[in-house]
DNA sequence: AGTATATACCTCGTGATATGATGTATAGCG
DNA sequence: CGCTATACATCATATCACGAGGTATATACT
């Protein structure tokens, strides 16, 4: 898919794999393979930049020996997607406005 | 709106737009106005672009003392749209599933 | 013991891109 | 003569995705 239309989607999908549960970088490359691949500089780019706005607080815990950074998404997190959810509604205008013209 | 969402369909609102009837910057800006603002400086960046990946080629012509650079699509311009219009179906798939989880 | 694979994190450099600020120049109008 | 519209352009900046590469542990296989 097109890079650019990528960009508009990957942070929300990161922030919605969250808010269903808590979770980790690596778990959530794998929760998010079936509909959206992404390589893990990609995700903890985008973790990084997450936290950084405050729509994702982290609290890093030991398991089996290994580092593991748990994410909770906060209430900027849960505004982000719905802001989302209206930006996908103009987009979708925009949408009919090709789909439209490009009929002509 | 986002950028990044934006982003995602810039070019291809311009393509749209020129494919409908060869077109100049300024009238562009204008003819996209109702559905998606863009200033100058954006469009000209974007028709540098499209033109170098031969999506469009230009024709300058004077026009009542001014300059105008009128573009035409190019059978690749014409397959960017159409590959935008599939991945928008990806794109569908993966609204979805912000959707549907966002539910849970 | 040694090797491979999975897990789990990270940083750095690069390339692509949108945009504001700024500049140039002409036409037409009051 | 100044203002607005038309019409182009460039530059600096900021944001961002991503590949390449790095570190470290646990587990399973040979």
């Amino acid at each position: 898919m097109d890079a650019q239309l990528r960009r508009g989607v990957l942070d929300v999908c990161v922030l919605v794999a969250i808010k269903k549960e808590d979770s980790y970088g690596y778990q959530i490359i794998k929760d998010l393979k079936p509909i959206l691949v992404l390589s893990e500089s990609t995700l903890y780019t985008i973790l990084k930049r997450l936290e950084e706005a405050k729509m994702l607080i982290v609290r890093s815990t030991e398991f089996e020996g290994r580092l593991r950074k748990y994410y909770h998404i906060t209430p900027l997190g849960l505004k982000r997607i719905e802001d989302f959810k209206n930006e996908w509604k103009e987009l979708m205008d925009i949408y009919a406005f090709i789909e439209q013209e490009d009929q002509k």
